[in-house]
DNA sequence: TATTGTTATACTCTATAACTATA
DNA sequence: TATAGTTATAGAGTATAACAATA
């Protein structure tokens, strides 16, 4: 049995972490790492990240999209937005337009490949989402999301 | 009015994110960023980022701990917690010492510098969480701690 | 043989400053 | 003067391989 504290000789069978679990941001770190890990395993065969996922969605259900409008709607900044967006025009999922009322900005809208895959990539996604809360009910997933939102909304 | 699709006219007003909404790893990343924006103005003071704050909260409640058990603790790996600890060694906050069981291990201890540190950071991290959930009601947010930790446990 | 802590290192992600074209 | 997209670059975070000491 490990000595209570300020022992030399203490040692820790199991760890307390009891008042970390008090805390919105450690459980919210813990449980999106328990998600994405079953992400990027299920989402491998589509060759895209998380993020990659996200703007390709987004421009999907938004045609005419700006960066900036993606930008702020994901919680990441101009520039690294940039090469991610090169990578999907590359691939054929993404075009870039120019935007109908203001020469400044560029309107990106997605592809007939970039339809049909996502269209199966949101599917897998929808699956993956139960899967990752298979120990929720379908009312606790529903209270879940609904709290989140409450949170950074 | 956008035109609805398909158009290289299209542009968008509003962002439709309904999609995104749906799945757990959109909302707790969205989530996680809010708290950790709070998380590093609110702890500045004490000059410990959200995993500094962990690993030495850890430590102050487990003393004897290891670096696997912390790592295993936070999903952080071994090689990238050692600068971490000297770190947090340096400032005087932790000590290493030989684990009584283990020749391979050291048991961290924290300082009397780090019990009286960490009891302001704690209260002020708790705070901060109530300041983090203030749309959300004291029941609602327990809810939330309680659906997160089954998604990862 | 396996595990702990560690080093070295590579890779990814995120952040800042500055430029251009346009508003 | 401000904003959208971009470039270059720096910094922080995360990953793998390999080693010495110990189990």
């Amino acid at each position: 049995m490990p000595t209570p504290s300020k022992s030399s000789t203490a040692f820790v069978e199991d760890v307390d972490t009891r008042f970390l679990e008090t805390l919105l941001g450690y459980n919210a770190r813990r449980a999106a790492l328990a998600v994405i890990e079953v992400f990027l395993v299920e989402m491998a065969p589509f060759d895209l990240r998380p993020v990659d996922f996200s703007v390709a969605s987004l421009v999907l259900h938004n045609p005419g999209i700006t960066s900036r409008q993606i930008c702020a709607a994901l919680g990441i900044l101009p520039p690294n937005l940039v090469a991610l967006l090169n990578g999907l025009e590359k691939r054929g999922l993404v075009v870039r337009r120019p935007h109908p009322n203001d020469g400044r900005a560029t309107g990106l809208h997605p592809t007939p490949e970039c339809v049909e895959m996502l269209r199966a990539a949101e599917k897998k996604a929808s699956e993956l989402e139960l899967k990752a809360c298979s120990k929720l009910s379908e009312s606790e997933r529903k209270t879940l999301l609904r709290l989140l939102q409450k949170v950074y909304r």
